[in-house]
DNA sequence: ACTATATATTCCTCGCTGGGAATGCAATAC
DNA sequence: GTATTGCATTCCCAGCGAGGAATATATAGT
């Protein structure tokens, strides 16, 4: 079990979200910098923060009283792969066309087939 | 705005991820088989399908009393869409070195920095 | 020493949502 | 026609989780 429930189910906060784009624009962000950028208040950033961070989606950085948080790959590229082992259900855009195909091996010289 | 929020908040809920993956093994699915695969009882099944329904995950077909589900890939490739602009983060997995050469521009000739 | 700043944590509350049971509603079977 | 199957919908309830206020903790500044 990869720790794709912990991740798919952080990100599947809005304001979760919101913090991992901003801190995907500004590289690294201290919690304050968070708060005025959000707008949410301070306990809420370090608690959606907390979460993001058990998700091994965002890292930090202790620097004295500041904590500069930053993206954490680990946990975005396992919620990429997951979504990404669905790729075959839109790559293949021409659904009811596939289905013709795969079930006629040889659509051009078909009288080969015959007795 | 994409789709994306309903999205992502669709697929944090586990359940409704368990029926995405058994709609990916097999093609397509009743309810009935969903709800004999899956393990939830009917109601359930139906309201998850439901919310995957309005988030362009699944697509129904009507084929007498029975409704066929399949994946939709539209709010899959959303999703996929949403974490793959985060690649960046991940692909560079010189984290620490990548600052370090961003910050010296020269790393050979050190000297010729110094006066 | 005291004060102020930065962040984390606790407590409480409230709204939302998933789960369960019952019901509604078509469509097939008899 | 009635009965039955397949699915959707409604109702209610319990629990979780996000939000807010207050507090705790630590570090820097004076």
């Amino acid at each position: 079990m990869t720790g794709a429930d912990i991740v798919l189910e952080a990100v599947g906060e809005p304001n979760r979200r919101r913090l991992l784009e901003l801190l995907h624009l500004h590289q690294e962000s201290t919690v304050s910098e968070l708060v005025d950028a959000s707008g949410l208040n301070q306990p809420q950033v370090s608690k959606h923060l907390k979460v993001l961070a058990t998700a091994m989606l965002v890292a930090v950085r202790a620097d004295g009283r500041h904590r500069h948080y930053r993206l954490d790959g680990t946990g975005l590229q396992v919620a990429h792969d997951w979504f990404a082992s669905f790729e075959d259900v839109w790559q293949s855009r021409f659904d009811t066309l596939d289905e013709l195909v795969s079930t006629q091996p040889n659509p051009i010289p078909a009288e080969e087939q015959l007795p």
